[in-house]
DNA sequence: TCACTATTTCCAAATTCATGGAAATAGAGG
DNA sequence: CCTCTATTTCCATGAATTTGGAAATAGTGA
């Protein structure tokens, strides 16, 4: 993954609005939820989520699909992984682990190093 | 954790130069680097590294230790633990996950749920 | 105390972000 | 074609971020 993918999307989870959205858009898994329900969770002016939305759609957190006339949201569980894995992948490389290091929890997330 | 809180150390680390930053010190694992070395390394103002650097120990992503004169900056591994943590938590947990969820990564991340 | 290094704080300018009303667009159905 | 719902795009505005030079501060040692 790329620095600037990376942090593109981290800067969009970087705001508690958005954070929010995303975190909806995870719980409800690959249901998904429809713009308008979001909305209706959430309280906010249509032209605001739309852009929170298109900032998440952006850098590949979230995907939409047309059904009818409402768009569902998902959260895009693949970018979600490899952004985790950016974040610890180089966990320590050029030093020594702490005692209590990120790599005592995940199975193989540093296996690149 | 806190969306707050959360929501403030994904936009600490949401920035190019910062997450750059960020990932050298986990690099550099226990030893941290001095500031000094961190603008050596990315050849930037000290000024504006400064002001990187105090918006990643704002939210407890980064420590500082001062050895005389130099000030030794590490990565906060609990934080980001936390971090991740709080990411793929909920995963979920209104619906189905899909095939190949983040849950299949890690051995506990989502213990809470 | 003076000098020296390391780093921060002060200040200001340019840029980008967040917000939301109003108008535009997309799709469904009569 | 008209209308209705769902959502986006246009536009404007105030707020926050990013950047870096200059000055201030912290620590060390002569």
């Amino acid at each position: 993954m790329k620095l600037e993918i990376a942090s593109a999307q981290l800067e969009a989870l970087g705001n508690p609005v958005r954070l929010q959205i995303y975190r909806l858009l995870v719980r409800a898994g690959v249901d998904g939820l429809a713009v308008g329900a979001v909305q209706d969770k959430l309280g906010m002016p249509a032209s605001t989520l739309s852009h929170h939305m298109r900032k998440l759609i952006e850098p590949g957190l979230v995907t939409q699909e047309r059904q009818a006339t409402t768009l569902i949201c998902r959260a895009h569980y693949p970018a979600m992984t490899a952004l985790i894995g950016y974040l610890s992948d180089e966990c320590c490389a050029d030093g020594v682990c702490p005692p209590a290091s990120v790599k005592t929890r995940g199975s193989k997330a540093s296996a690149k190093a």
